[in-house]
DNA sequence: GCGTGATTACTCGGATACAAGATGTCCGAGTTTGAGCGG
DNA sequence: CCGCTCAAACTCGGACATCTTGTATCCGAGTAATCACGC
């Protein structure tokens, strides 16, 4: 139980874009550089964010990734559900019985951190 | 990032521990019939919880599982970090760095979650 | 100078490899209960 | 009826097998910008 690497460097990566907010896209080397991580990759963490519609890619030469809509709406919960997935982190008895109580238990406290994420936007950070 | 069947076995095992609340231990079979689970694979969890100090165990002829100490207070983040670990849920840049505002935001909203579990008792659930 | 084709610099997706953790099984060792047996 | 022994019923711990998931790499395909060349 544990999140993983990818929403680490998605997490940095999408503060990055953020924060420089360049017209150019910036080229996943770039990026990966930063980090300490191969290009390859990182560029497949970061699909997920595209297909999210989180950011945009730009193919060819000059290409690379750019924020896509409004930054000041991108919660640290919009990218961690891109990366992990929005399933549940507890699943009860396979079926998802919504009438065990250990699931509601778990199922409310999980909705605590993810208010928590929600209501955090990357763009707080910024100063 | 998904918490564990083994966690989940672990909360179901200690509800029933603190439903019953038997003078003599059960035995780890009955315990894993519940569940439909292997004895030998649930005992494994158990000693998690047993070296944790929540449960105690008998050895020998009709030994088995017991609670341990008072039975109202066992909460459900005793039982979640005895399993899985008490160790944060996010780390940023291998080291820790506290300075990293990203794993300051993931501890707090970690420790919203984590507050919680703490506050619900496995006692709330006996109604 | 201008269009056209080739080259270059990128992303994208699939296939693959590797490591670690979760899940589960097997077996031998130690421990306690209780039954059986002999006095 | 008492005490001893022995077998049965347990837990405990380590070693092992398997499966899934995370992490990472490689390569071919597609795409867009740029450069080179000929007119």
């Amino acid at each position: 139980m544990k999140y993983s690497k990818a929403t680490n460097y998605a997490l940095h990566t999408m503060l990055y874009l953020i924060a420089i907010a360049p017209e150019r896209p910036v080229g996943v080397q770039q990026l990966a550089d930063k980090q300490g991580v191969s290009p390859t990759y990182l560029s497949k963490i970061l699909t997920k964010l595209v297909k999210a519609g989180l950011i945009e890619s730009a193919s060819g030469a000059n290409g690379g990734y750019r924020v896509k809509g409004n930054k000041e709406d991108i919660s640290f919960l919009d990218i961690i559900h891109a990366v992990e997935g929005t399933t549940s982190l507890f699943e009860c008895c396979g079926s998802e019985d919504p009438r065990c109580v250990i699931q509601q238990v778990m199922l409310s406290a999980e909705d605590a951190m993810e208010q928590h994420l929600k209501n955090t936007k990357l763009i707080d950070l910024m100063k």
